[in-house]
DNA sequence: TGCATATACATAAGACTTCTATATATATTT
DNA sequence: AAATATATATAGAAGTCTTATGTATATGCA
């Protein structure tokens, strides 16, 4: 696991991408997808999950659909227009910040 | 400007890093160094860099000098040696961290 | 000379994000 | 039968950063 500083700022745009990539997705799953695709090196906890979904919700940007598995509840979110054009841009910042902290932080090799 | 949540979690990495490949330096010249450097897109409050520089201070990664430039005060911070080791583990996390983050966010050309 | 801007430090109050801990409940594996 | 996995969610606390404010000197320019 990073200094969990670091993840500070990026959840949301992770959710979204994830989103993005996958159609819908319920909260448990996403933790499952961003443990084995970052080999356990992110790990989302559900404390910071679920408050940030549902701000997700809020703004617009994400929709859910409850569904019945058995006796239990599962809810999908999925992503709106809105939150399509937000992941895009969310993710052109991320680069675009990415280079000049890259520039920044080791000036001779960039 | 980036949104600023990005940020988070970056600025003691930057500050080591700009302590280690400049010696010393106080802290309206570290402003203005990032701010050079990132074409003005990272732009350091003073809120946010002093209590930092106290924080790394207290933790034994920097000392202070204060010198006098005519009436007034200039405090110049440099890294202990705890804090130039410090400084190297912290950009090999944040390395690690966006490699990780690219993977994650674009698998098709990582 | 006077005004604006730059230099230089710093703190207080609040916003925001995330973590830890907790709660609840069903399903599956051993 | 017990432990683990699946699945959602909230409350309280911690930490970082922002905004706003305060203080004071130095410099440039009109």
């Amino acid at each position: 696991m990073y200094s969990k500083e670091l993840l500070k700022g990026t959840l949301q745009t992770i959710l979204l991408k994830l989103l993005a990539e996958n159609g819908r997705m319920y909260g448990y799953e996403i933790t499952q997808k961003v443990k084995e695709q970052t080999e356990g090196k992110i790990l989302l906890t559900e404390g910071a999950l679920y408050p940030s979904l549902h701000k997700l919700e809020a703004e617009g940007l994400l929709v859910t659909e409850t569904i019945n598995i058995g006796k239990r509840i599962r809810k999908y979110y999925s992503l709106t227009p809105k939150g399509s054009a937000q992941t895009t841009s969310k993710l052109e910042e991320f680069a675009s910040f990415i280079s000049t902290m890259q520039f920044l932080l080791n000036p001779k090799t960039s």
